[in-house]
DNA sequence: GTTTCAAATGAAAGCGCTGTCAATTGCACT
DNA sequence: AGTGCAATTGACAGCGCTTTCATTTGAAAC
């Protein structure tokens, strides 16, 4: 193969025999071209298969159409919705998304920023608030929109949006409680930084009860799976075999509690509650269908597309409101429910949902 | 915020008081400059934060170090493995992956291609054969290694590495045909290629051991979900009463499928089998544990980077193997075993593995 | 046929970096 | 001191494009 050179827009110029930045212009601002020429040029470009240098295009004009985007995992169902939020509304900015996947490392993290802001993005949008002081100096030497995402701090980089989960971790366990369970688990991954909010809302929610939670918590380093959800559990039980519910910090953990149930004969929810978190597609699809704590995840990666977009294509402004808690909602389904309630009285309500201007 | 001027390899040059070439230098290729200076450079990067422009680099190296990498999706759990895999062949290169999710759309596909081409990645990895004549032209005049994954074709851009879906729906429905099954249903989701070949392999085993398909089949156009799974299988169920296993072109439809029969009291697998396809992670966790058609994914996307680093940064050679068949492997568990025999009695063997010279 | 002015086009510079080659330096050895 | 050579360092051009500003063109208005 003899790698022939890629044509250029000299080349596409000569071709329609124009200058190069009449060529630049027929792409880029059609309208300023007539249209005679422009139709010349077209052909040039598609006879040529000639496609613009986005590299020395970014260089020129300051404009790079990239927005870095960091997230913990891919593996987590969570972060999919997330991502594609944050990716449809890019996408018709034709910008582009440099994801980096950096698996819960603050390390990896610091890394991946700078690795990222070498491409220049116009933005960068990151998951949680627990960025090292190197990653944030960084990040503010940047001098672009930074957005914080899923999770909330009082002293934001930038733009923020998320919720609580310590308060997101009291609630399920407020719930729990509520329903009349006293022995109440807990199922947690300890690399998520947000997995140990909920765990800490757990914590406070169980001495807030005067409900004690010695051998009742199960905590793993490792990535959540439905498998490890069964394992958890497993040890729980065998622990603590009067325990009456169980409240994990995500649905996959929770998944494989149900069927560790499943598995022993422990009748879900007669015997025992599960909730867990998030409130991924298949709560809603089990048997019986999961309770859980969901958020706003989609809603969290749009809102910091947009406010991103408003600010490099738009006013320039940040917007009124710098930081927006979006709450959460705890889905109350079979899992949880109490037999002779079979569909809940109430609407479910948002709870938590404030914002706040920076 | 008066958005200063980020460093460039100048200011840092003149904070060190040397010349920019020497910065450069320093930082690429340090061992040809001397200490001293190599120490003073480091100084000033530190102090002023200075960070590569990498697309200067990259324009003037003739090196992006980027390779692109399309994915049809995200939200089906097989491509995070298979993403991982290569991101992880990939950041020991220092080699960014730009990823792009095209939502099973060819069309999609080719504009994402276009994007991705202008920014000069050195190869392209990309999930299935099915790209269009438009889409092939663009990559073969890029002049990259081009790697086409997850799928075989008889004519392949560069380099292709899968399996034969057909081969393997026909392998699942023979298993449960050997079980003893007649009445085979498929659930299959009309929007991915690939699941498409498993159905044509569903029904060339069903022609093939004499059955009929008729009525057992429920397709959709959606994304697959747990949901879905289980309203397609209550389609199945309504028509066909009497079915005796279920086929589903992936696991999450399976998993619906058992919610399924675990709501209706259809007992897995005394009334019904049930084979899903991938071998997802909670395939093994669920009650009964999942039958699955497992895939070498992460083997896979290894084998596509892992080639791709050795054309780019090493031989420059194709590999001697230019097309290879990782087959795929039947894992029998709880859902499709036979009472009587607890545990497989021979070894779980690869089908239908090989490779071939390109 | 001029003049006038907007629209269309082109020339030149430069984005921030690296490759190439030339110049300089340092040091061992006569 | 003088020579030779390797190790360092620097000057310059240019990657492919866009921006700015100058020039040309064309058509309307006189």
């Amino acid at each position: 193969m003899t790698r022939k050179q890629r044509a250029t827009l000299s080349d596409v110029a000569s071709k329609a025999g124009v200058s190069p930045v009449t060529v630049s212009r027929a792409i880029r601002h059609p309208e300023m071209v007539s249209e005679k020429l422009r139709e010349r040029i077209d052909n040039a470009v598609r006879s040529l298969g000639y496609i613009p240098n986005h590299l020395a295009s970014a260089l020129a004009s300051h404009r790079t159409n990239i927005v870095g985007v960091i997230v913990p995992s891919l593996t987590n169902g969570v972060f999919d919705d997330y991502l594609a939020a944050i990716q449809d509304v890019f996408s018709l900015a034709n910008i582009q998304v440099l994801v980096t996947n950096v698996r819960y490392s603050a390390e990896k993290e610091e890394k991946a920023i700078n690795t990222l802001l070498g491409y220049h993005p116009e933005a960068m949008i990151l998951v949680g608030v627990d960025q090292t002081e190197n990653s944030r100096q960084m990040l503010t030497n940047a001098g672009i929109p930074v957005v914080q995402t899923l999770d909330l701090t009082d002293n934001p980089i930038d733009l923020n949006i998320g919720l609580s989960h310590d308060d997101a971790g009291f609630a399920a366990v407020e719930y729990l409680h509520r329903q009349g369970h006293e022995s109440i688990a807990h199922l947690t991954a300890r690399g998520d930084p947000r997995s140990q909010q909920r765990h800490a809302g757990y914590q406070r929610a169980m001495d807030a009860f005067g409900l004690s939670s010695k051998g009742l918590v199960a905590l793993t380093p490792r990535i959540s799976t439905v498998q490890l959800g069964r394992r958890l559990f497993a040890e729980v039980l065998d622990r603590k075999p009067k325990v009456d519910a169980v409240f994990c910090c995500n649905d996959d953990l929770a998944l494989g509690a149900l069927f560790e149930c499943q598995q022993r004969g422990i009748r879900v929810p007669e015997d025992l509650a599960i909730v867990g978190f998030n409130d991924l597609e298949f709560c809603a699809a089990s048997v019986p269908p999961l309770s859980s704590v969901g958020t706003e995840r989609i809603q969290m990666g749009k809102w910091a597309a947009q406010n991103v977009l408003e600010i490099i294509r738009g006013s320039g402004q940040r917007p009124e409101m710098r930081q927006v808690n979006t709450g959460f909602t705890i889905h109350e389904r079979g899992s949880s429910m109490p037999a002779h309630k079979s569909v809940p009285d109430t609407p479910e309500i948002p709870k938590n949902k404030t914002s706040a201007t920076g």
